[in-house]
DNA sequence: CATCCTTTCTTGACTCGTTCAAGAAAATGC
DNA sequence: GCATTTTCTTGAACGAGTCAAGAAAGGATG
């Protein structure tokens, strides 16, 4: 995980003012990949303090539309956040206990898929999800963590 | 789009007791594909009378767990519903409208990828979202539907 | 370092898609 | 038909996320 040194860097890269709140959602969600915002809201209270609930929304609005942080959001899940952007890899979702892992893109560009047929569409992205069990799912527990 | 009785057949092959609501909902999303919830209960009710609300997410997820129907939920946008299942095909969806059009999958098969690191989950689909832009909202128009 | 302007944060209310719950109504099996 | 089970109606509720207005803080400039 970054320094604060260089999360506050790449805040100032991304021309978005440097405030607490920023650097502590930021770090969160280098500490917590594909966290749910209430999480990330936690996270950020224990690294600064108080912090409204609406701050950490418009921030990771803010890291998103500024490409710091990517946002997440398979079916029956919450939005979900993550750090590691840049590289379009994709993930896997468990459909017992909704945990996501990471997995490298198949052929490592963006978009790294071409659709059959686009019907005029522009197409700049292609998202793979892959719809399984995780292991402990897998193993007979269906709804731990 | 099938007849009534062949959806009405389809119903109770998947073991489903036929109702008016259950065959309303189902013409209705053969009707329009890739429609929101408030679509299909203005299409539904147009087609029986009065119908809760609650009867059409009812039947909807009676539908989606029987396999007759397909729910589809991109980010950013509420659930969508399609009647086209079985052959494992993708999207794309739009950024500036949200619009949704099909495209057959690249393998044919499911899953039709496979990842690279499967990180231990067992993987029974693959689901790909292309993003990108609709023909009207690459002209100019960019939220119009 | 002081000031000003702009952006961001706090507070609190609110929206809206979806779900919960209890009883009434309807569909199927016998 | 009748009983049993499922499904539908009604109405309330939930919760992630958004809206809005004013207070606070960042940072450019002199």
């Amino acid at each position: 995980m970054p320094s604060d040194a260089l999360l506050e860097q790449s805040l100032r890269d991304a021309a978005l003012r440097v405030t607490r709140p920023r650097l502590a959602v930021l770090a969160a969600v280098h500490a917590h990949p594909h966290a749910e915002t209430d999480v990330l809201i936690e996270a950020a209270r224990g690294a600064v303090g108080e912090v409204s609930h609406q701050a950490v929304y418009d921030v990771l609005r803010a890291l998103t539309n500024a490409g710091l942080v990517r946002r997440i959001q398979p079916s029956n899940s919450v939005a979900r956040y993550e750090a590691r952007v840049g590289d379009n890899h994709h993930h896997v979702v468990c459909r017992g206990c909704g945990s996501i892992a990471d997995v490298d893109c198949a052929v490592g560009e963006t978009p790294c898929l071409t659709a059959t047929d686009d019907h005029g569409f522009v197409i700049d992205e292609a998202e793979v999800i892959y719809w399984g069990r995780c292991p402990a799912c897998t193993a007979g527990s269906p709804a731990s963590s």
